[in-house]
RNA sequence: GCGCCCGUAGCUCAGUUGGAUAGAGUGUUGGCCUCCGAAGCCAAAGGUCAGAGGUUCGAAUCCUCUCGGGCGCACCA
């Protein structure tokens, strides 16, 4: 429909530059949008105002030679000029019967298309450390990365979602050694906890199991360990020093334990929370085709051969023992250590060589979600991508900033390391999948989010979710009816009677149906999935304005079929549209 | 101090990349079930788009500054 409007323009635009009328060669990409109001008709051009300059007269001079040399359609009632220059076109009410007709027809595949042209896309998203169990605002994250996968694959790009595992880092070492230390407590060792370390009673979970397996086998004295030469702790008076304090409980723990059952202990963690992590989000409907874990960049070389790319490339420098990489000549504000003095490899050095690794693997692109507080080191990434000669565009990161929670008015806090945060799971449990999914992307991902429990709950109040699920339940509802009335819905016969639907309410609901592929397009080329959040909620409206205006079970069969024929889309388009969101469309509720 | 995100109705947010009279929900007020599901529909009221300049036919949208909020600024991950 769309592009027949465009189709005419561009036809008409090509015989004003044959006609001398235009200049040759200005290439403007003609939009043709939605109107805003009807009475602007149903689609509208400004091609006029944007040319009136290069065809040196004024744009609705310029506008009305268009309208001359539009070619005829037998789906245009009339086209006009308005306001400034812009030109609207009134279409026939057939143009949209179409429609129908292909949302039948396709059915669950309505919407897809090929847009991406098979483009391979890695999705990388949550990638939370393996530390412990999710919390509200890793769900944010999970449920845009999720969305935005399902559309870009709707819309033809071939989508790989995956989970850096950051089973490497000190954070994993510290939750070793708080895993052991609970472990040790169990058999009866008193051991002072580290404030730095992991509170959450997952870690005692995962210490009785050890135990379990291991009975006493790990055990050392806490004698042993709280020696002398261990730094102290924070203390309440603030002398102390929390963190070294714990990092020398973790040295201790490894030459303790030796390499071997401190990797068990290591192992036992890990795998404990990344299963519970995998659960969780299968739950929510979230997959991933890879969990990819950032040892393996080691154990591969990887990132060796990352560090050597930058060292050959010349942008890396030795300075106080350390290696650095050279980011403030592309763009970073400081430059970055890649080797500590130490000899380990920063976080950021295996960044380098995980980001070269998506690469290697032939995507065409990529794209990073982050929360808000990881932005700092996008101007980093993209640095190193320009060192080693790559097109930074390849990368594009999207920040998700936090959601807040509320309970009605009431701000609930969250704080991690203590152990007293809302984790996804209590949430998933309290609001449910679909309320959760929903809220999640209902807003733009930037946009800081206020997440109202109470709202997300609400069954009686007016909760957007089940506006949504309610108007496509209503319609299954009367599909329900038609059998207990023992009718039936001719589908063929309603194609053929569409003109029959000459309501008002009729009119704009096949309207607002017919923008539904616009739609699917729109969020996944914006990456904004909210867009169709927001289209659901308008054609729910549209649905249950029609739904109170008129009575869709009558007598006269052809008018019936054709109803039950706009209907039926309805309830397709609104399926696809919260499949993609991740949320169920119910039969009744 | 520097950088990123943001500021739109009492509240929560849209505004399709610069278009026409700035829109929804919620809340407030008033209507609508003999009828396919009232978890619904309709109507009214509600605005200096944080503020000030600038760019042009035209700005909530782009540029500069100011104010206000969130988040970052490690040889942590």
């Amino acid at each position: 429909m769309k592009k027949h409007v465009e189709a005419l323009i561009t036809s008409s635009l090509e015989q004003l530059q044959n006609t001398g009328k235009l200049p040759q060669g200005i290439e403007a990409n003609i939009k043709v949008e939605r109107t805003k109001d009807r009475k602007f008709g149903d689609f509208s051009c400004n091609v006029a105002m944007i040319l009136a300059k290069a065809a040196q007269c004024s744009p609705r001079e310029l506008a009305q030679s268009i309208l001359d040399h539009l070619p005829p359609s037998s789906q245009l009632v009339k086209a006009e000029i308005a306001g400034p220059g812009f030109l609207n076109f009134f279409l026939e009410a057939e143009a949209y019967h179409d429609v129908i007709g292909d949302i039948l027809k396709a059915k669950e595949k309505y919407g897809q298309c090929n847009l991406g042209q098979g483009k391979k896309v890695l999705v990388e998203f949550v990638s939370a450390n393996p530390t412990g169990p999710l919390h509200v605002g890793h769900g944010r994250g999970a449920a845009y990365g999720a969305t935005l996968g399902n559309f870009l694959s709707e819309v033809g790009y071939r989508v790989h979602r995956e989970y850096y595992v950051n089973d490497a880092g000190r954070q994993m070492d510290i939750l070793a050694t708080s895993v052991w230390l609970r472990y040790l407590e169990l058999l009866g060792e008193k051991v002072i906890f580290p404030r730095n370390g992991y509170q959450g009673d997952y870690v005692k979970d995962i210490a009785q199991q050890i135990q379990k397996n291991k009975g006493n086998a790990l055990r050392h004295s806490a004698d042993a360990i709280f020696t002398p030469d261990i730094p102290t702790d924070l203390q309440e008076d603030g002398s102390g020093d929390k963190e070294a304090h714990v990092d020398a409980l973790i040295q201790k723990a490894k030459t303790l334990l030796g390499a071997s059952d401190y990797a068990y202990i290591h192992l036992q963690g890990l795998n404990d929370i990344l299963n519970d992590i995998r659960q969780d989000l299968g739950e929510f409907g979230v997959e991933f085709d890879e969990w990819f874990s950032e040892r393996t960049l080691t154990q591969s070389n990887h990132l060796d051969k990352a560090i050597q790319q930058l060292k050959a490339a010349g942008h890396t420098f030795e300075e106080k023992g350390a290696l650095w990489f050279r980011a403030t000549e592309f763009g970073d504000e400081k430059d970055r250590v890649l080797v500590r003095e130490n000899g380990q490899h920063t976080y950021f050095a295996s960044d380098v060589a995980y980001h070269l690794n998506k690469f290697d693997r032939g995507f065409d692109f990529a794209i990073d979600i982050f929360g808000a507080d990881h932005h700092g080191y996008v101007p980093r990434i993209h640095a190193f991508m320009k060192a080693l000669g790559m097109d930074p565009n390849r990368l594009q990161v999207h920040l998700v900033q936090f959601a807040i929670l509320y309970r009605g008015k009431e701000r609930l806090s969250m704080s991690t390391r203590s152990g007293s945060f809302v984790t996804l799971r209590e949430l998933r449990k309290e609001v449910g999948n679909d309320a959760a999914r929903f809220f999640y992307v209902m807003r733009k991902c930037e946009q800081h989010m206020d997440f109202d429990l109470e709202l997300a709950t609400s069954k009686t109040n007016d909760n957007p979710v089940y506006y949504i699920q309610y108007a496509h339940a209503r319609i299954c509802s009367v599909f329900r009816q038609l059998a207990e009335k023992q009718l039936t819905w001719d589908e063929q016969q309603g194609l053929q009677n569409l003109t029959t639907l000459t309501q008002p309410q009729e009119d704009l609901l096949l309207e607002s149906v017919s923008r539904y592929s616009e739609i699917v397009q729109a969020s996944a080329i914006n990456y904004e999935p909210h867009i169709m959040v927001h289209f659901l909620r308008d054609l729910a409206n549209h649905l249950h304005t029609y739904y109170n205006a008129c009575q869709f079970i009558v007598d006269d069969a052809p008018l019936r079929d054709a109803r039950l024929c706009l209907i039926s889309a309805v309830r397709q388009a609104l399926a696809n549209g919260l499949r993609l969101l991740g949320v169920s469309a119910v039969e009744s509720m």
